[in-house]
DNA sequence: CCCTAGATTTACT
DNA sequence: GTAAATCTAGGGC
């Protein structure tokens, strides 16, 4: 049985309700033969002009461009001189540029080869963090504006039903806008949601 | 559990 | 030149 792809219209709505409703949604990896997946329990918001945090604050440059394409694309970027981030294009008409920012999965498939491709044995924080989640599931720069609604090898499904509240905080790691609570995390449990499934 | 230093390269000023 | 949407190991409590 095969989930059903996200469609970009679920990407197509203010960047911050996206962030929201990616969480409990599943993330799935394809490397050759093996499946690694997991369901997502943290994100963040970056929006554009309105946003002194976001990438695409400024202006379009190399970096940010896929900011202001598609929404559903893929943007990565490369960090602190040896760490990828995974984002996903997501805005409404309002704005030219957006993305989520995957800051945490909760592992599903594919644990063993997520601990091979992060070299360390921890399984507590083997995905706890944006450059861990791309580390685990094998995300570089060679997918950036990879179509997510399209793409075999990376894509984002119906996942669980969250139980119990979002919490919403500041942004991580950055110093303006720390007023915007754009980070959001689930709680506490989520639980198996039975519906989905359709096929491709 | 918490905290801090150091790693290491790109992108932008 | 320098800050950066981070991580890890190591030490202290």
């Amino acid at each position: 049985m095969i989930l059903t792809t996200l469609p970009r219209t679920f990407y197509s709505r203010d960047t911050v309700i996206v962030a929201k409703n990616l969480l409990g949604k599943k993330i799935i990896r394809r490397i050759g033969k093996h499946e690694l997946s997991g369901i997502i329990t943290e994100t963040e918001a970056y929006r554009h002009k309105d946003d002194p945090a976001s990438h695409a604050f400024r202006r379009i440059t190399d970096r940010n461009k896929v900011m202001f394409e598609d929404v559903g694309k893929a943007y990565v970027y490369f960090t602190y001189g040896m760490h990828y981030c995974f984002n996903i294009v997501a805005r409404n008409s309002k704005f030219e540029a957006g993305a989520v920012l995957i800051r945490a999965i909760m592992p599903e498939k594919g644990i063993e080869i997520m601990e091979k491709n992060r070299c360390i044995k921890d399984r507590k924080r083997l995905t706890d963090g944006p450059a861990k989640v791309t580390q685990a599931l094998g995300i570089t720069k060679k997918h950036y504006g990879l179509d997510l609604t399209t793409s075999p090898e990376l894509f984002i499904t119906d996942g669980m039903k969250i139980r119990g509240k979002i919490i919403s905080s500041p942004r991580i790691g950055i110093k303006n806008a720390t007023d915007r609570l754009w980070n959001f995390k689930i709680s506490f449990s989520v639980t198996f949601e039975p519906r989905i499934l359709q096929i491709v």
